[in-house]
DNA sequence: CGGATTTGACCTGCGC
DNA sequence: GCGCAGGTCAAATCCG
């Protein structure tokens, strides 16, 4: 009887210390614990009354007895007092920290969602650079996030208060994000819980990532080896030699007048060289959006076809990037990942699919092409996937020759700097590519987010994907939001934005999506990265999908979906209606309101050309 | 005047 | 070892 009472005081004293302890920061097994001490006194308090009282018979009988029961009793019950009142004092504890929780919890959204509103409000404080801009994305082209999670080993400790944040704030999203403690690399990263490093993380491909950050180490190092006076204080400098592999590179095909692609980044051409086997000259690019940022791109004009602009990317950003500049990373990242991961995966649609029929029509001669590694799509038009041996590379064409007529074209996308004087010519800034159908506008928005990697699929939903993801971004850089309805959800409005014609049945393309999802494990990594590079930016805020079906997507459910989602056709239709989705800077608010003040799916793209006086991409301000 | 581009020179890797 | 090709550097030049 005593020794229970002991026993439970023993406990209240373990937990008020660790109350004491903790403070505020409290966690979820704390408030377990409390619970479940509190209830456990509550059942155990009347269990030692009944116990003493029943004692209470007996000691009648006995006079000698009754004083010692009696001192006994007194003492219990003061006992029992006393633990009662320390549960009073738990309860009211406890109650008081669930408070304080709470309301911590509304002050964290109330900022939040201010935040947002600012941002939304002014887009003047868009920061080009993206170093300021809590929802930017940190992206590795071709490369693991195993370099961060080193660092994470080592701040082990120190990070623990930010797993604890970012697992508040993603809620179980679950597509293989991992909060990105760049450490060394980038501090600010540190201090900024949106800031994320987006990779399949698949604990069995690990070893696979780690192999490809060593590729890509190994390419810094050579680099900085030779260059060390620029990048001198860059951590790349403290990477050592190691072991031999490949830097992947991502090469995309795509119809593009200007003389570059933009992708959201800010590129300095560095060189410029004439190839051999092509009379047009191959520039070089390397990104200045951070100062020291080993991340190149060739852009060089096919030979065969002057309209043609090939486009290789390599390297890893070692900075956030920009939501538009994170279209292209993510992508390109994912086409690198399934690269250097071995998966050659190629999608292939039913032979009478109209998706098939009607989608993607960027295919490519297969003679023009590395014969070693082809995909290619069995309807003649199709993604191509090219790998070269000695330097893996992944091919994206997105070019059709044959729907010229079909030439999509997004004029005045930064009107913006060209208001600004910065650009004397106006085509630069434009383009156009050829495609057909729903697709098409992938094609067409690929070169305007920098990349498309999950075309290389060949699937229609990354298609869609990836062109309203671009057009988001598009759409985000128009002035006043006054921009033509390029696409969206519905099939009407599609039809009608789309001149195109060939498109195909919403409910055939839904089906194909859901086949293509569910049956191609790569793809879905692949969509997910790209699919988290938007919903993970809002650091797992409820994330409205918008249009028609205005279904909240939060990243749980995106992984849920997109992992091994209890049905294919929700996958599929989550996905599409995902997918679909087109955010015009005009929409964005209402959805916003629609959706309980979560935010829009696609978010208007941020810091494109932003305040420099040039364009994104300088060459565009030139001609050549 | 500062920043970006141009372009010839230089470096490196690879095949013969 | 040599030549070639790809890639990079950096001084000169251009441009706003």
């Amino acid at each position: 009887m005593v020794r229970g009472e002991k026993q439970s005081g023993r406990h209240e004293e373990q937990l008020t210390s660790k109350i004491k302890d903790d403070g505020h920061t409290l966690d979820g097994n704390l408030f377990k614990s409390l619970h479940e001490s509190s209830s456990r006194k509550e059942a155990s308090s009347p269990s030692l009354k009944e116990r003493s009282e029943m004692d209470e018979a007996p000691n009648q009988t006995s006079t000698n007895h009754n004083k010692v029961d009696k001192d006994k009793l007194a003492s219990t019950r003061a006992e029992m007092g006393e633990v009662r009142e320390e549960n009073k004092r738990l309860k009211t504890m406890l109650s008081r920290i669930v408070e304080d929780y709470r309301s911590l919890q509304l002050h964290f959204h109330d900022v939040l969602q201010k935040g947002k509103a600012k941002k939304l409000a002014d887009p003047s404080t868009i920061m080009p650079t993206g170093i300021e801009e809590p929802e930017f994305v940190s992206l590795s082209l071709g490369t693991s996030t195993s370099m961060h999670r080193k660092e994470e080993k080592n701040s082990a400790a120190e990070g623990n208060g930010r797993e604890d944040f970012m697992s508040i704030k993603e809620e179980g999203l679950s597509l293989g994000l991992s909060a990105c403690k760049d450490g060394a690399t980038n501090s600010i990263a540190k201090i900024q819980p949106d800031v994320m490093t987006l990779s399949p993380e698949v604990s069995s491909e690990d070893a696979k990532n780690d192999a490809m950050e060593a590729a890509d180490q190994q390419w810094l190092s050579s680099k900085t080896q030779k260059n060390l006076r620029n990048v001198g204080t860059e951590p790349e400098d403290d990477i050592g030699p190691l072991p031999q592999a490949k830097k992947a590179r991502v090469s995309v095909r795509a119809r593009c007048d200007a003389p570059t692609m933009n992708d959201g980044c800010q590129w300095r051409k560095y060189g410029q060289k004439i190839a051999k086997g092509n009379p047009c000259p191959r520039a070089y690019y390397r990104c200045t959006v951070a100062a020291g940022c080993p991340v190149r791109k060739q852009v060089q004009r096919c030979a065969d076809d002057m309209s043609i602009l090939i486009t290789t990317y390599e390297g890893t950003h070692n900075h956030p990037l920009s939501a538009s500049a994170t279209a292209m990373a993510s992508t390109t990242s994912a086409a690198a990942s399934m690269l250097t991961s071995g998966s050659s995966t190629s999608l292939r649609f039913p032979a009478d699919s109209p998706a098939a029929a009607a989608s993607l029509s960027f295919g490519f001669p297969p003679a023009a092409h590395d014969p070693s590694k082809h995909f290619f799509l069995p309807t003649g038009g199709a993604a191509s996937i090219t790998s070269t041996p000695s330097y893996p590379t992944i091919t994206l064409d997105l070019t059709s020759p044959a729907a010229t007529s079909q030439a999509f074209t997004l004029g005045n996308r930064f009107s913006s700097s060209l208001g600004h004087g910065g650009a004397r010519y106006h085509h630069p800034t434009s383009f156009s590519f050829s495609n057909s159908g729903p697709s098409a506008l992938s094609g067409a928005a690929w070169p305007a987010a920098g990349g498309a990697g999950y075309l290389s699929y060949g699937s229609p939903a990354a298609s869609l994907f990836n062109g309203g993801a671009a057009l988001s971004s598009i759409n985000g850089r128009q002035q006043g939001g006054e921009v033509p309805v390029l696409y969206q959800p519905q099939q009407k409005a599609a039809a009608a934005a789309v001149t195109a014609s060939g498109s195909a049945p919403a409910g055939v393309l839904t089906d194909t999506i859901a086949k293509v999802i569910t049956s191609d494990p790569g793809f879905q990594t692949a969509l997910a990265a790209a699919i988290t590079s938007y919903v993970g930016t809002q650091g797992g805020n409820k994330s409205s999908a918008g249009g028609e079906g205005g279904s909240q997507l939060q990243g749980l459910k995106w992984g849920q979906h997109l992992g091994l989602g209890p049905s294919p056709s929700n996958a599929g239709a989550a996905c599409s209606s995902a997918l679909l989705a087109r955010p015009s800077s005009t929409t964005a608010a209402a959805m916003e309101q629609g959706s309980n003040g979560h935010r829009p799916f696609l978010q208007p793209s941020l810091g494109l050309s932003g305040s420099h006086s040039t364009s994104t991409s300088p060459v565009e301000n030139r001609e050549h």
